[in-house]
DNA sequence: ATGCGTGCAAATGTTTTGCATTTTG
DNA sequence: CAAAATGCAAAACATTTGCACGCAT
């Protein structure tokens, strides 16, 4: 509820929602919580899985998984699309702190978040019109990034 | 070259633009155009298998994936990523004509298409801004449509 | 006839599921 | 001790690749 929602303050928080809902304070999940709160940037499940083995945690991948799924159901973290055929996630701050979108170089495969508040206004309004009840957007920008970018063949 | 880029303009012209590039005229992959062509809004590439095998045509589904991976190259299509696991593709119009993002309902799997011109204007200005050379956009909302919102459930 | 484009089948890569076991409350 | 979570292995999907053959040029 403070407006103390720091980069560690996500993890924190999130496990001790998980609590409050009835769930256990247990090993993978604590673990994926924690690694992702950690995060700046959204991660691949076989990413999170590698980091984690790599810190020496004996996790499968089907609990990152699992983990994940149900953290990204219950408005934790947010699934992000990159196009790459494997989805990213990370983290959703409380009170929309943090909220921004990806840039993404379809020649060397960087991603890069950005915030625009501008943006953030015309989404809403569109959002208003829909008909629908929004619960989240995504947005993604692709192209050529500055390193790319002049040697970028148009063609083949 | 005209503005008349009508739903079926769109194959016409991609097939022509195929055969000025050297590429031979030959079934699969002017089935798929076609298709395309005739479609409102986006499309899996089993959904263009699927409809491709109802009406007869024998295809595989590897020369679609090789079509669409090759029109969206190109610049004919573009892929579309709503999160499902799955990508999909719609054609894309000479002169920016009929451009529009998605409206995902998370509970029934809908998508529907919607256009807004302010949207776009924000768009362009965070484009510019960014250091990329952006070549594309994508959107995506996210929530309940207007059959599912009364009935949803904020929780499992 | 030449070779691009195709269909099929097998390979690859990602995500999900089944199940026995461990862990937490 | 009971139920929830986990790890592993296998299954289920989505997409790509290898290869021999057929069809436009």
């Amino acid at each position: 509820m403070s407006a103390a929602t720091e980069t560690t303050g996500w993890a924190e928080a999130t496990i001790a929602s998980l609590l409050a809902r009835g769930h256990r304070n247990s090993g993978a999940r604590r673990a994926v919580v924690e690694l992702l709160g950690r995060q700046r940037c959204c991660l691949t499940a076989q990413e999170i899985f590698d980091q984690l083995r790599a810190g020496g945690r004996r996790v499968g991948i089907a609990s990152v998984y699992r983990v994940l799924e149900q953290l990204s159901k219950d408005g934790y973290v947010q699934r992000i699309d990159i196009g790459a055929g494997t989805t990213r996630f990370e983290p959703i701050y409380a009170g929309g702190e943090h909220h921004h979108h990806h840039l993404v170089c379809d020649d060397c495969g960087k991603v890069e978040a950005f915030a625009d508040d501008q943006l953030e206004r015309a989404l809403l309004q569109v959002e208003g019109r829909t008909g629908y009840s929004v619960a989240g957007h995504d947005v993604v920008l692709r192209g050529a990034c500055r390193e790319c970018a002049p040697r970028t063949r148009t063609s083949s």
